[in-house]
DNA sequence: TCGCCATAGATGCGAATTACATCCAATTGC
DNA sequence: GCAATTGGATGTAATTCGCATCTATGGCGA
């Protein structure tokens, strides 16, 4: 199953799914839900994750729980275990002030990048408008 | 040398150079260059695609020359040998109109994920809002 | 009490991607 | 002749991805 194949949205053609997990979309989104929905532990996250996502793709818990890994040995978040509910204990994470500073970055390097991508599109849009404009004026 | 650690910008920070060369935004990117600029090759294609790249990273060569080796197996660019001019041979690579349906294509998915992260960003900003609100009224 | 299911965390692993290095070939300048 | 430049292409170790699987706890019914 190369990546690039979206088995969801089918076929060929380009989709954020294909795109995969990305885990560098993955942090800051797991960033955000830990700020702004408190601590918490990666199965709920999961949860919540879903609708902030970046890309049309799903989140896998693969790449989730290793994502909070990572964020840990980086600082950007600290964890506890719950042993106190009923089931198995729950690895609560919380963000640290490094984390919400990582936020920020993450959300300056997304800035950017949507600008790019959004003048991008303009371009693409304005491609064929020169030879098109003599036959079609005014069509968006 | 791991990915997510950036030489040129340094540190720990995320920046879109961190990003690697994501061939899926490496794809769009030749085929709208051969699209504006009309048939080239792959080493000239090498110094225009810096002008439009969506993030700060350069695009490694190695990453272009596959990328449009993909491309044309899947019928989005036909080349040919131009043997004409001097120094070695050039592998000249012309889009075809799938390749133009399949830049629109990008374009409609790269809009959709330029808008989630625009709005992403205004939620990350709007995060400590309320609590500030109290003592900094009208900061942006 | 045994088996089964849901919750919860975590890892294994083949395939894909990246980043960088390297190789090959032809031409130009010296 | 030979180094430097242009051009194309591949090799490869490290990393990431996607999916499957493993472990463990507790609830619940038979």
């Amino acid at each position: 199953m190369p990546r690039g194949h979206c088995h969801r949205h089918g076929g060929e053609r380009p989709c954020t799914c294909a795109m995969g997990n990305l885990y560098r979309f993955v942090e800051p989104v797991v960033l955000y839900v830990l700020e702004h929905n408190g601590p918490t532990y990666g199965y709920e996250l999961g949860g919540n994750l879903q609708n902030h996502t970046l890309t049309d793709a799903e989140i896998d818990r693969g790449a989730l729980y290793r994502t909070l890994q990572r964020l840990e040995t980086m600082g950007h978040v600290t964890s506890d275990w719950d042993t106190s509910g009923s089931g198995p204990a729950r690895h609560i994470y919380s963000i640290t002030q490094s984390g919400k500073d990582h936020l920020r970055e993450w959300a300056a390097v997304l800035n950017n990048l949507s600008q790019s991508m959004e003048s991008f599109v303009r371009d693409v849009k304005s491609l064929g408008k020169v030879a098109s404009d003599a036959t079609t004026a005014g069509v968006n």
